[in-house]
RNA sequence: GGCGACGUAGCUCAGUUGGUGAGAGCGCGCGAUUCAUAAUCGCGAGGUCGACAGUUCAAGUCUGUCCGUCGCUACCA
């Protein structure tokens, strides 16, 4: 296991949040919970952790929010960035560094990149026709277009796609195509777009992930199965208003870089933002250049070939950065069957959750579902359930019970561990190699079986009490009664390791007694030491309150 | 339509390269216990591993077909 000795530069680069309105339960189990939980492990470990990410401020979607509710891009963005912040704060997720790809920071990273690309020959210029709206005097985004659909005759379908049948179109394909923005005819106009040669890597990307080894499955199966259809170059800049400027003179005005193409650059523009304000401009490259260093991704498997196949591609492009060594994608959370969805109204927001759930708590309940392997079905009544029967019930309690026996039949003093027998060693024994698995676990980013793991540390616990009858012990043997919940309450300083990723706020009320957790290990309580009256670490949720229909 | 994945106990999910009688948590039943947020501990019931066919000495695990569900299909990112 890692320590201090060997400790390692860990990047941990974290989707970026789209600021074109709240994100959800799914949004937060899928990355920035599981990122967290990864990132305060590798922390506790020894290990030199960066954790970037920051709001996605450009895109289509978001200028067509602001059109629609006739208000700025920029409004819109900064509504929802703020929303954000307060979501992070709340959930206690450990940023080094949030910030959005609004910076001139990032506009300055992305042009180094691009211009990179462009002299190396990864980039070129080709002219195409698109429609153009000449009383708005733009050209108009695929989804600005609506016309009859030429496969169901539905009025309303948009320039991508059709809603009523749910076919892909091209906006050529349209009957009677009109902008949506001045409700004339748009014409189709020829106009000049730079293209990433994505064809150029087909075979070092190919070569790159037949050898990865350990990446989840259904990654690395649809990330091959995108390289085996072939890649095609892929335009990266449009004609828009809202986005960053194209870097090149003459092109024309405005053009933008399309997002997809500047999004991904947010890893390592974050990574140099962070340098800069941290006093050393070159320390992002201890994450960036050292190949002894792990970048690891933390998406949702909607993302994957953006993390697997077009992000590497530019860095083999760039030359001399680290490309990811692990793209742990989750699967979906699911809400009655279907992809959550802040938008269609399935399933709850971030922000709504917190309304009604402590942060640990909720942490705890979607930690224990998160969707590694497969979809996972989420309910309202499940959250509930891990909560009340899980969490509250066996790791809870247990602090809770040994906290009181401890204040009402010790003196409200931590026994000594001197007069341990063989039993009670045994206990700790086994919670030690628990620590040890768990790390495993979690360094393998298996997260959810690592919790749980943890969380049958409080069983052990749990059980031992049973067997040693403290409560009896206190009457007629007083010694050993304290040796027992001494032994207890250093099992519960180790299981606390285990949680401490998970449940960072809980962990800390136990400060006051344990100390705080500093590395990867349990730390014996200091004996002797005065306790205050125990106060329950969690609150059970009252379902009848909530008033929720997930 | 094409591509990817999923379909395992009532529920949510695990099941490395095919190999002793199929697992966990919760729920349920019984028993123990009463220190603790009516919490805990032990035991137990419960599954022909979506269907059919095939490969193999041996398949939940490989192959094919079918049924069902979800997602993607490149101008959402």
């Amino acid at each position: 296991m890692t320590n201090k000795n060997d400790s390692v530069p860990v990047l941990v680069a974290v989707a970026w949040p789209y600021a074109s309105g709240s994100r959800h339960l799914g949004h937060l189990a899928g990355a920035y919970l599981p990122a967290d939980v990864f990132a305060r492990f590798q922390r506790l470990a020894g290990n030199e952790v960066l954790m970037v990410s920051g709001s996605d401020v450009h895109g289509t979607p978001i200028t067509v929010r602001a059109d629609s509710e006739g208000t700025t891009p920029s409004d819109i963005v900064d509504r929802y960035h703020k929303e954000f912040l307060d979501n992070w704060e709340k959930l206690a997720i450990s940023w080094d560094l949030y910030t959005s790809t609004g910076t001139d920071n990032h506009s300055e990273v992305t042009h180094d990149v691009f211009m990179k690309l462009f002299e190396k020959g990864h980039i070129d210029k080709r002219s195409s026709e698109q429609f153009y709206d000449e009383d708005a005097g733009r050209f108009l985004p695929d989804r600005y277009i609506e016309g009859v659909c030429p496969h169901c005759e539905y009025p309303e379908a948009r320039g991508d796609q059709c809603e009523n049948c749910g076919r892909t179109l091209d906006p050529e394909e349209l009957i009677k195509p009109i902008s949506k923005i001045s409700r004339s005819e748009p014409t189709l106009k020829e106009t000049e777009h730079f293209y990433l040669r994505l064809s150029d890597f087909q075979e070092p990307l190919s070569k790159w992930l037949s050898g990865r080894e350990g990446w989840r499955n259904h990654v690395l199966n649809f990330s091959k199965g995108w390289i085996e259809e072939g890649l095609h170059d892929r335009a990266i800049t449009r004609d828009l208003d809202w986005g960053i400027e194209v870097p090149v003179e003459g092109i024309g005005a405005g053009k933008k870089i399309y997002v997809w193409f500047e999004a991904v650059i947010g890893y390592l523009s974050a990574a140099k933002e962070w340098s800069k304000n941290n006093g050393s401009e070159d320390d992002w490259k201890k994450w960036w250049t050292n190949p002894a260093s792990r970048s690891v991704y933390f998406i949702g498997k909607d993302n994957i070939p953006f993390h697997t196949i077009i992000w590497p591609a530019m860095l083999i492009g760039y030359g001399g950065l680290n490309l990811p060594s692990n793209v742990p994608a989750n699967q979906y959370v699911t809400f009655k069957g279907g992809k959550a969805s802040a938008s269609r109204g399935v399933g709850l927001t971030i922000t709504e959750s917190l309304e009604v759930f402590e942060a640990d708590s909720l942490r705890y309940a979607l930690a224990a579902s998160f969707p590694e392997q497969s979809d996972t079905e989420l309910t309202v009544e499940e959250i509930c359930r891990r909560i009340n029967e899980e969490l509250v019930a066996t790791w809870g309690n247990l602090v809770n019970r040994v906290l009181s026996m401890i204040y009402n039949s010790c003196d409200a003093q931590i026994p000594s561990p001197e007069l341990r027998n063989d039993e009670d060693l045994a206990l700790l024994k086994g919670i030690d190699q628990i620590i040890e698995l768990v790390a495993e676990e979690i360094d393998k980013v298996e997260l959810r079986a690592a919790l749980q793991k943890g969380m049958s540390g409080a069983a052990e616990v749990n059980a031992y009490l049973n067997s040693m009858e403290p409560w009896k012990l206190s009457k007629t043997d007083p010694e050993r009664a304290a040796t027992v919940l001494g032994t207890a309450l250093s099992a519960i300083a180790g299981v606390r390791v285990c949680l401490a990723p998970y449940l960072p706020f809980s962990t800390g009320l136990l400060n006051d007694v344990l100390g705080p957790v500093n590395s990867w290990r349990r730390e014996e309580p200091e004996h002797g030491k005065k306790i205050e009256k125990p106060k329950p670490l969690f609150k059970k949720v009252d379902k009848s309150l909530l008033g929720l229909d997930d």
